[in-house]
DNA sequence: TATTATACCTAAAGATTATAGGTATTCAAA
DNA sequence: TTTGAATACCTATAATCTTTAGGTATAATA
């Protein structure tokens, strides 16, 4: 078992953004199991985390969200709103230049 | 004046100790420049966690203190430890990982 | 002489994530 | 059949890290 990645502080609502902005309609077991599947289990969204970090967004006018039964289950499906998706355009500049500017910094080499 | 890019929480131990692994010798006030200078001043670390995470890191047992007066003022210089520097190399890895897992979830392409 | 740059520092607040619980249903294995 | 794992949601509290907003002091510059 390999050691757990721990986010980096601030990187949460940028993976949730976007992955909504890829696939459109998510809940948030699906998001968390996402996230593990990409990349091969080395991180992983806390659930404590993850809910109250989806209420944000959807008090902050971020995101829709629709109830639906499935199997029996509830699941609450996300969407991004308009602002939403102005909101994601800025988070993935703002991860951009931090990584661009950490390579600089660090003298780091992406393969 | 572009707006300042927010520091991921967690990244700057790994700043602090990369930028110490590479110049072998630096004072606080130096490695905020050093920063800024890099980042073409997209960046720059704020001295009230600058200093504490410094003294964190002395602490742990990972930097060395001299003091030193250059032109009636004092610095003080830090350097790596041993056990610094295979922390250094751990926090490199992190980052590194955490950058790639970043770019797969977001689907990012770096230039 | 007043301001900017250099050089250090701390306390408190703010933001974000982790830990550690909780509930409830479905499905598979024992 | 009941026990455990997976699915699916949730919250409260703690922990972590950085920002904000001060503070002191010297040297250089306007």
């Amino acid at each position: 078992m390999a050691k757990q990645q721990q986010l980096y502080k601030g990187s949460l609502n940028t993976i949730i953004m976007k992955l909504l902005a890829e696939n459109g309609r998510m809940y948030g077991y699906e998001i968390t199991q996402k996230v593990k599947e990409i990349t091969a289990g080395e991180m992983s969204l806390t659930e404590g985390a993850l809910y109250p970090a989806l209420h944000k967004l959807e008090a902050d006018g971020f995101l829709d969200v629709d109830m639906e039964r499935v199997d029996g289950r509830v699941r609450k499906y996300y969407k991004l709103t308009e602002s939403g998706v102005t909101e994601t355009t800025n988070k993935m500049e703002e991860l951009e230049n931090f990584i661009r500017n950490m390579q600089h910094i660090v003298n780091l080499k992406l393969t």
